[in-house]
DNA sequence: TAAAAGCATTGATAAAAATCATTTCAGTGG
DNA sequence: CCACTGAAATGATTTTTATCAATGCTTTTA
């Protein structure tokens, strides 16, 4: 394994598209090849970062604990994304923690050879700040969504997300294994609340599940539910 | 009026902190000073930025419209804050509006002119991306608290929210006058739900209204309502 | 392969919040 | 100063969602 970045499958489409043949030697030689079993936590709130990930394989859920112990997904990651980089560029504690949601696998880089990196290459440093501009954007959707729509609608949001993060188009319908748990932490939701509106869906023929794995047979009745066309 | 750049209050705290005495006196020469009327549309969802605002006095909502008419609350703006710069970024379309909730003025500074100073000024640069870090760790927690908290606690995390935001400490306590509706936007609840809590905060002593003006008489009754230290 | 453990599902009930209707109050203009 | 208007406040009710409890799959493992 422990894949080089000048040959990275995420060579041309990750943060570090625009670095330089050198600069990706660098990285690789600097870099530190993860491997992280399902439900392993990658870094932990409250944590010092010391440096981001870049996934290599795997899906990853970066969430929140509430007091009563009540957890709120806060993004998806999937492979080829950069990880942990938020902390690291207000110098702050993580403020909240990744947790693998099936096995994964991932690089770290660390903080100094970032730092140095988006010092010295402007396209870099560009780039990340769309990125964070992006991720700012789909976070403050979140929010409203969260605020203005009914759970059956962010359900069916959710399960679109699921779908557009990681489907690789390897079947005519997307399958996902998710706990119901994690689900309703997307959702931002009670477990039972999403069990429901998954067995309405279930009725409706819009998705069919086996144990914990969900498969959507009606993307197009779920873009229509969710209302995300206004 | 039409403050300068070179002597501006917000000189040392801005943005453009950063920046050499040359580079203000250019935006200066290009910034277009704007006054806005309480309630008036700054900028407005859908539509392209032609650049961005640096606000100079007042308050505005940043917030977004649901089809059912709802509004939610993104981000509170004060005096010496930088407002749209996220979508000019991305170089998208607003995705929220900006309004203003007392009167208001603000310098705009075109796209150009923006683009041109952190192409230039690499410590702008990287003050505009800690800022976007900055805000979308805010961003984050709002989005937490708004899935996790129940109304009261949220009502009270708005209240210090406010204060915190716009207290410029002229007097014992903080009073600020805001419909209930836009208050409502903030918490992400039903007007009348708010005025409910808000009638028990008051009967508790720890706010007092007459008409639409809100005085917080113990915000250590409301930082311990609002469960902030978790 | 059988038992056990963990998770999904379903049902009943309670709590929280939204909605609708009405009354009261504060600010505005004649 | 008083009527008028719009917003705040309160009340009644419905809807939505959470919680608690019980049952049934499925997957692990002994």
């Amino acid at each position: 394994m422990n894949p080089s970045c000048n040959t990275c499958e995420f060579k041309n489409s990750s943060l570090f598209k625009n670095c330089s043949s050198d600069e990706l030697n660098h990285l690789n030689d600097s870099k530190c090849f993860n491997v992280y079993k399902k439900g392993q936590v990658i870094f932990h709130e409250g944590n010092r970062p010391l440096g981001l990930f870049c996934v290599y394989s795997g899906k990853v859920k970066v969430s929140r604990l509430g007091s009563d112990g009540k957890e709120q997904v806060i993004r998806l990651v999937k492979k080829g994304d950069t990880l942990g980089y938020r902390s690291l560029i207000e110098n702050s504690k993580y403020s909240a923690s990744a947790i693998a949601l099936d096995d994964t696998e991932a690089c770290f880089i660390s903080a100094s050879e970032f730092n140095h990196l988006i010092d010295s290459n402007v396209k870099v440093a560009s780039d990340l700040m769309r990125m964070l501009a992006k991720v700012l954007g789909d976070t403050q959707d979140k929010l409203v969504h969260l605020a203005m729509k009914p759970v059956r609608e962010r359900l069916a949001e959710a399960l679109l997300l699921l779908k557009s993060t990681y489907d690789d188009k390897k079947s005519e319908h997307f399958s996902i294994s998710i706990s119901r748990e994690d689900l309703s932490s997307i959702v931002g939701t009670a477990k039972e609340t999403v069990i429901r509106f998954l067995s309405e869906f279930k009725e409706e023929g819009i998705v069919s599940t086996r144990g914990s794995e969900i498969t959507i047979l009606r993307a197009d009745k779920l873009l229509q539910i969710s209302s995300l066309y206004d």
